[in-house]
DNA sequence: GTATTATTAGAGTATATACTCTAGGTAGTC
DNA sequence: GACTACCTAGAGTATATACTCTAATAATAC
């Protein structure tokens, strides 16, 4: 593999394990054992390390987004695009801790993912409208679809933020895929009063398979007869 | 007023404005012209300072949600809830924007603020209960409130870092509070499918109230025919 | 007044971080 | 073999940041 990929490949790792604010260009170097040098040789600086990873992450989730437009929806399909969805935030995590920051920091990320954003919404609300004319879920007036198709994108892109912040027991650690899929059960949850008849009890058993699990290593560290909160029953 | 007040006034005041990442103790003690010595005099270290401002947060937050058991819940008081809830979040603004970092440097606030989020979310819960009691929602399930009023909190806690990635034009810049409570117009968004007819037509008027309206900075800046995005209609 | 305590100033330090610069190596081509 | 384009090493730098230390000053107690 050519250096230029070895650096984004160690940047995307180390970003995600430890975040992008304690990952240096000097780190990702030592990583790779690669002189500072070297590294600058490839990239200009650190905002265009990050600005190529989101290229791929922007990349990937488009690709993930493209709704066919010549057939109508399915449930499979529904469940494809919110596995995929958490499956890129999960390989791209380190992208939204620390979105503000980052933005902040290079003017064409700035644009782009404001771009990216509109047309993650636009498809989020394509979704909904083909989930209705498939009969999965009850027509919504535009307006409603549109602030609906938000409450999903907050939904889904703060999961994992919640989970690190308010869930995790031990310095925000060990996340794994699973957990951030629970996520799906939340999106899930926002669906639930326009499910058709038809479909409801179908896509609430689909929902039942992303529940949250009460975590054994919480439960014993809490005090007793104290509630489990968010998870709470 | 005392130097130590004095210090954590000037704090949140940056940490609001600028961000926490991108206050130093010594652009703090500058800005009062103090000491950086003087500061530390009062604060063992930086740490200690945003402790500080949570506790007040806290405080102020868990007074906000303190909801009366001797009596049934008015669409007033829901509106009061929502109302008092951006405000504080617009007064310590800085505080879910760090988040994370903010956690990842100090086990207390870290421990603190998981018992907190537990608290909100036991709060919006049982303010979900004390509605459907009173024939403003239909009864929910435990499970399914519990669920809900999970996404409400994501949807607050997250609304302003939307505004500020998604929407802000330049810079994530002059973010006002109007801007903010146009959270309200999503949360509402929330409950609407949950709406029982008596009360259905006065949220909804209450709701448009918080509609957001098109930023004309924003349409100018973009290109002829592009859509507006998530407020597009 | 004197002793004690609380407060403040301000120079200074250890560490880190993004990034630079020069010199040299390597691979392919004619 | 020499020319060229690409790649790499590694020491070095300017700046920033959290924090310390000493000495001086103000406030208070007795």
């Amino acid at each position: 593999m050519k250096t230029r990929d070895k650096i984004l490949l160690s940047s995307l790792e180390l970003f995600n394990e430890r975040g992008e604010r304690n990952v240096t260009t000097n780190h990702i170097a030592a990583h790779l054992a690669i002189s500072p040098g070297n590294l600058y040789y490839h990239f200009r600086n650190k905002s265009d390390i990050i600005y190529e990873i989101f290229l791929e992450y922007e990349k990937l989730v488009d690709y993930y987004l493209d709704i066919p437009e010549d057939r109508p929806l399915t449930l499979d399909d529904m469940m494809f695009y919110l596995e995929s969805v958490f499956d890129g935030l999960w390989s791209y995590r380190f992208f939204h801790r620390d979105l503000e920051h980052l933005l902040d920091g290079d003017r064409r990320l700035r644009q782009d993912y404001r771009e990216f954003t509109d047309r993650c919404l636009d498809a989020i609300s394509r979704i909904f409208e083909k989930m209705a004319e498939a009969g999965i879920i009850e027509p919504q007036s535009d307006e409603l679809r549109s602030a609906m198709s938000l409450n999903v994108w907050l939904v889904i892109t703060n999961w994992m933020a919640f989970l690190k912040t308010a869930h995790a027991c031990e310095e925000s650690a060990n996340l794994t895929l699973t957990e951030l899929k629970q996520g799906i059960y939340q999106v899930l949850t926002l669906e639930i009063p326009y499910l058709t008849a038809a479909y409801r009890e179908r896509v609430l058993a689909l929902r039942e398979k992303y529940r949250p699990q009460l975590p054994e290593a919480r439960e014993v560290e809490l005090p007793v007869g104290k509630t489990v909160g968010w998870n709470a029953v």
